[in-house]
DNA sequence: ACCTGAACACCGTTCAAGT
DNA sequence: ACCTGAACACCGTTCAAGT
């Protein structure tokens, strides 16, 4: 690191990473080629020869998002073992709305539909490996009786949606920040089995999901 | 109109309309100020006038679209009137499917959190406009003992969530498009009394969903 | 194999000047 | 009040040339 050589070493995940930062702190807008390369300290052409376009490196960090939603639904899966089946739900869906909440434009990048054909299917086997996880997690919650019936697929489905909408308008400023708990527990609720949602659902007051104050 | 005056006379709307037209063809990646002020005929200073940004047009676009999401949940819900509950329901819910689904670029105007603080003043009273059209069926629903208990903007909140997340997925070709029928009426179903989600409910092939009998 | 740097076409924004 | 057109700084993309 004394004399940059001419050839750069690790440009690829040189720039992901500076992308992934100025995509944290400035947004998709603020995200520049060229910018990029200048940070990393590489001529504007560079970047080229790593990724064949602006949209290639988004969907990178598309594909790169998915694999850590994945790695923080299995670590807040495996954190939880062992527990009842609800307290498990629940972290995980805490879980996904932190992460969701704490990287808008990660997830925005991800969920939007202008991603290449090319692209689109390692992105979708990104999104499949989140996906599975909670695909297990429905199987978990149904053989053991505290999930409501359904096909795996159809449920699970339906709990991402809902997660998936409620960190959306959370991170368009449509609900209130200090709504999210209880509105994640009501969602969460409303899958499993005599926990109809319902006001007062204690839910959104449990360990994880209450977490105010 | 046989020779341009000077004076465009509604270039507001102009820039609107075709800006509207050129998201629903190209996206927004394919939207520019410039062209659509060549496609309108006139120079490119000249929208600086109406939209002191071309953020500023963008959140005018996402206002459009919150009006006429509202519309096109007050024509649903006024079709179904009078008809049982869980029909109102599901037409309001492929409504906003439907709507979302055929103005993927659209919505993700609407839900993007990138909106300037000037504009998210207008652009909240739009969404709450849509929004107290869903709390008004909520509010239908449970008066009459069809939908589930609850805080009206809770079970409001978490009916749009689902809706918003299913179309999501859907609009990122992440469910398959022919599912899309069968989720929403599962989502549906899950926050109807004694329709308690499961495999094999009739909802999602019905005309509208219907299936009520 | 990887990077540079000039070149090209296109932006968004600003602002004096025109009508 | 509304629009024009030059000017500026910045892009993304391409490609011969360098190492």
């Amino acid at each position: 690191m004394t004399e940059r050589p001419y050839h750069h070493g690790d440009l690829r995940v040189a720039l992901l990473d500076r992308a992934e930062q100025t995509l944290r702190e400035s947004g998709v807008d603020g995200l520049s080629l060229r910018e990029l390369a200048r940070d990393v300290g590489v001529s504007h052409g560079a970047p080229r020869r790593h990724f064949r376009d602006k949209a290639a490196l988004l969907d990178s960090l598309a594909v790169e998002g998915f694999h850590r939603l994945a790695d923080t639904f299995a670590r807040a899966a495996a954190g939880a073992a062992g527990r009842p089946f609800p307290v498990v739900l629940s972290d995980v869906a805490v879980a996904y709305v932190t992460f969701a909440t704490e990287n808008p434009a990660l997830l925005e990048l991800m969920f939007t539909s202008k991603h290449q054909a090319e692209a689109s299917a390692e992105l979708h086997r990104a999104a499949n490996s989140s996906f599975d996880q909670v695909a297990g997690l429905v199987d978990l919650g149904q053989s053991c009786g505290a999930l409501v019936d359904g096909e795996v697929e159809q449920v699970g489905m339906t709990l991402f949606a809902m997660l998936h909408g409620i960190t959306s308008l959370a991170n368009t400023d449509m609900i209130d920040r200090d709504q999210l708990p209880r509105l994640t527990g009501y969602a969460v609720g409303s899958l499993l089995h005599g926990l109809a949602p319902r006001h007062g659902t204690d839910l959104g007051a449990a360990p994880g999901l209450a977490g105010t104050d």
